[in-house]
DNA sequence: GTGGTCTAGACCACG
DNA sequence: GTGGTCTAGACCACT
């Protein structure tokens, strides 16, 4: 289930909309499958239904889900796409870290120690 | 000197307190050197002294800075330790990224391809 | 066949009619052809009743077909006149869009050379 | 300035992004103008301010404008790139819209006579 | 003063 | 019932 913190520095709609597309990424929807509509997950999150449509406006312009009006929002595409997205995305920010950790004279041996420890 | 640039999203405070972290990290001010006034710095960027002051105090929470009252503000230790500092801190946040990129299945070779990149 | 995609931004009712008028202009139906009933439709596309009745609506303002109470809905032209009309609908698009293009000082040899492109 | 009518399909922050879209693609507002802040344009056009706020945001996820917190809105990019950009847009559309036209039938002629008319 | 976010309540179009 | 839009009023962070 989706939790929101108010200690979070993010804004609430965009927690919604990070807790949505995680779940997304992890494959817990299909494709295709329904969101809950805005007012049910407003009533669950105890969050004003304008909020969480504002989530699901930020996810449509992710290209995660998409709206059909009278119907209801949508996963768009299969998770394994969202999911390479995403490890891209990842990728992009580890390379700058380095090259910032580098710049400041880090090891290299320490560098390559981060991601081998989680990375097995 | 100190750049700032209107249309970064982060704050002026956050683009001025980043910015003499990374020269104090650079080694630019020896330890215990004192920084500009408030109102100088203010005047020499076009920046109103609330937003100098606030930024002063950001760098005193990060440890960056301390502050002397009647005296001034003055680099609080040298740039040796603000640089481990600093370079332990990325290493964190990569460590963070890259354990998000193995729970989402990204090949091992991959994460470290991001690395050898940028780390040579 | 008609095809609904769910994930198209048009309204279901507007695909629904979009793709009747696309069928009578390419000539699929003769003229004064019964168009089938809006219950049989709706079944056949598993879709509200209320939405292919809507979507008639729109077809008979349209002047696409016309509907006799009591009997059903029937092409009201010829598809060499309905594709006439379409084809000079295009034309009117294209001139708006051509003359805000000049307007924006674009060349006139590069609007020349989106037109060559598909007018082969 | 900027007309807003309630009779048109769009709604309302939609027309006054393109609005203000339109004269910034135009070069009414110098690179890096300030435009009016939200709660100005509000009062001046009898707009709830959110409405406006809405408007910004869809700008600035165009790429049109970015704001800096505190400050207000500006014109992110010179008109001449937007120009471009809008004219690369319309070419898109004017390419469709012949593809569709010859795909039904329509003479060759025909269509060169629609830019003809406008594009001199 | 500025922009950004949230709530509350309402209306409309669509199915 | 659904999503989409708008209004009104409030609070916060930043300058």
């Amino acid at each position: 289930m989706l939790q929101i913190d108010y200690r979070d520095t993010r804004s609430i709609y965009e927690q919604v909309a990070d807790g949505i597309e995680e779940m997304a990424v992890r494959g817990v929807y299909t494709p295709d499958a329904q969101l809950p509509s805005v007012r049910q997950l407003a009533t669950e999150l105890s969050i004003n239904p304008n909020t969480i449509q504002r989530a699901y406006a930020e996810l449509e312009g992710r290209g995660v889900i998409y709206s059909v009006k009278g119907k209801g929002n949508f996963i768009s595409a299969d998770s394994e796409a969202l999911r390479q997205r995403k490890i891209c995305e990842i990728g992009e920010q580890v390379r700058t870290l380095v090259a910032s950790a580098r710049s400041l004279g880090a090891d290299a041996k320490t560098i390559e120690s981060w991601v081998e420890e989680e990375n097995k």
